[in-house]
DNA sequence: TGTGCCCTGGTA
DNA sequence: TACCAGGGCACA
């Protein structure tokens, strides 16, 4: 599923193909994303120029000559599926955007969670989202005054998009792993020592991601990569031997080493 | 702070 | 055929 170094993946790959094109139509295919992505919002996008495509978290914000915003989040199941207006319509797909040079651009999205929603020039606002954790403003210090404040389970805390911005339930038990820290350990209670391991863990997983050939979970159809611990209940840890375990936090399944996550 | 909802393809 | 997966949000 896609989480930050899938997203920026994908953004990428419409920086690469929509920067300089003009919309010609935008369509939307499913009921769902019609609520969010009105006609008139639609209507709003025709004949603009694409002029940047930027990520925040596990956002992208699409950005239009006239300072119209496109606010697209994938999900669970979304991605783009780049081609041209005249091949067929991808599996799955629940908007198109069309440009004039040809360029088609499609939202794929086989459980339909995704959202996009146009915002006028100016108007959108991002105060709430918490610190990109590549970004050089992420240390261990300013990860420690953050998690001081929250005494929920550190594998909710890093699933928190207004503390951690990007890091879904795959990276999350990834990054745990690495830092040897057991998922339902108060946030608030972690030691300097651990809080810094853990922000080295996060940067690791999501650096390794990011730089992967098949782009992290990407890599998973791929059957390229394999999780440390993420979906491997009653696997041998590849650390320690012994078995991982499976608990639910947050109505969403945690993934961890029962010997050498403490 | 915890639970349920939105969604639907894949799996048991 | 029933259930599971889960990111983000509303609600209790």
């Amino acid at each position: 599923m896609p989480e930050l170094p899938e997203v920026e993946y994908a953004a990428g790959r419409l920086r690469a193909a929509a920067i300089g094109a003009t919309v010609s139509s935008v369509e939307v295919s499913h009921p769902a994303l019609a609520r969010t992505l009105t006609l008139a919002a639609r209507k709003s996008l025709i004949g603009k120029t694409l002029t940047a495509v930027q990520r925040r978290g596990k956002m992208q914000l699409i950005t239009f000559d006239d300072g119209h915003v496109l606010e697209v989040h994938f999900r669970m199941t979304g991605d783009w599926d780049i081609g041209q207006a005249s091949d067929a319509a991808p599996r799955f797909e629940r908007a198109r955007l069309q440009f004039s040079n040809g360029v088609r651009v499609s939202l794929v999205d086989s459980r339909a969670l995704g959202v996009m929603r146009v915002h006028a020039p100016g108007a959108l606002t991002l105060s709430a989202m918490g610190v990109e954790p590549l970004d050089d403003t992420f240390t261990a210090e300013t990860f420690a005054s953050a998690l001081a404040k929250q005494s929920r389970a550190i594998k909710l805390v890093l699933l928190n998009q207004r503390v951690l911005a990007g890091v879904g339930n795959i990276y999350a038990c990834e990054a745990l792993w690495v830092a040897r820290i057991h998922p339902t350990r108060a946030a608030s209670a972690l030691s300097f020592a651990r809080v810094k391991r853990l922000r080295d863990a996060v940067r690791k997983v999501l650096t390794a991601a990011t730089n992967s050939r098949y782009y992290g979970s990407a890599a998973v159809a791929a059957d390229d990569v394999t999780w440390r611990v993420y979906d491997r209940e009653g696997q041998t840890c590849t650390r320690c031997r012994s078995r991982i375990r499976r608990i639910t936090q947050g109505a969403r399944s945690t993934y961890y080493c029962g010997g050498c996550q403490r």
